[in-house]
DNA sequence: ATGGTGGGTGGCCCA
């Protein structure tokens, strides 16, 4: 079972890119953020002829995430928990029935927090907050579960180019990695960095200053797994040469292989 | 070097 996490910054300008990329590498689950559009307006008939599933929850503009599966979903729920006055869309949550039991996934799109001086970074830090709480109430369960998703975090210096660009950054600052942390902390797994521990591994780059020309990235997209997911982790990798197509998005797929038949 | 680029929207925000 391969499940893979991607920001597509905006599905209406990366459908074409999806399904080229979903037909090369057929991942089971995955999951988009940044689909910048309503529900209403996914273009999910392009997914479902390629066999998927689709669960959207979606926000005017900005945001926005989406699952696309090729088991049925048991399971739809949207929205982080902790917090009934949030109304942007950065949370989505399905179950899978595999052969061998069932597969929880989360599909995050973590608040960005710059810049710091204003009401971002605090409400970044309180998602993290109620992540964490969503986290550690789901690991109770004993599931094979997956968290995965633009985090916005740079866990650590070997994930920058030039990690003493970031010193000032939301996505890099002690509290945002101390964060990031406490949920590692609870069981959670980061199954890239439980793989290797390479430095120059990354799944953006800027579209600015020649940033991808120049290397100049960043790792800010993760799945972290369940203790249960872990056992069953074979492979992980970054699909870098996506960010080479035209007119392509500026994070690159990221996925993990588990020992979980469909 | 306080710019640069690319997505949304609607007469600027967000990353």
């Amino acid at each position: 079972m391969r499940i893979a996490t991607w920001n597509v910054n905006s599905i209406k300008q990366r459908q074409e890119h999806a399904v080229a990329w979903l037909q090369e590498t057929k991942p089971d689950v995955v999951c988009l953020q940044e689909i910048k559009c309503v529900d209403e307006a996914f273009p999910r008939e392009a997914f479902e002829a390629l066999g998927y599933n689709v669960a959207v929850h979606g926000q005017k503009g900005f945001n926005g995430v989406a699952v696309l599966s090729r088991l049925p979903f048991d399971e739809v729920t949207s929205g982080l928990p902790g917090d009934d006055g949030d109304v942007q869309s950065r949370f989505i949550e399905v179950v899978v029935s595999t052969s061998e039991g069932v597969l929880r996934v989360c599909g995050i799109y973590l608040p960005n927090g710059n810049p710091v001086d204003t009401e971002k970074y605090p409400y970044k830090l309180g998602w993290m907050k109620r992540l964490k709480a969503h986290i550690a109430s789901r690991l109770s369960y004993e599931e094979p579960f997956v968290v995965c998703g633009d985090y916005n975090v740079i866990p650590a210096p070997e994930d920058a180019a030039h990690p003493e660009a970031w010193v000032n950054d939301a996505l890099f600052l002690p509290q945002t990695r101390a964060a990031f942390r406490e949920i590692l902390n609870l069981g959670m797994v980061d199954a890239l960095r439980t793989t290797t521990d390479a430095a120059g591994l990354y799944s953006f780059w800027d579209y600015q200053a020649g940033a991808w020309q120049r290397n100049n990235g960043i790792r800010i997209d993760h799945l972290l797994l369940s203790p249960q997911a872990t056992d069953r982790l074979r492979a992980v990798g970054i699909d870098k040469d996506v960010r080479g197509w035209e007119k392509p998005s500026d994070h690159v797929p990221v996925w993990a292989e588990l020992a979980l038949k469909a």
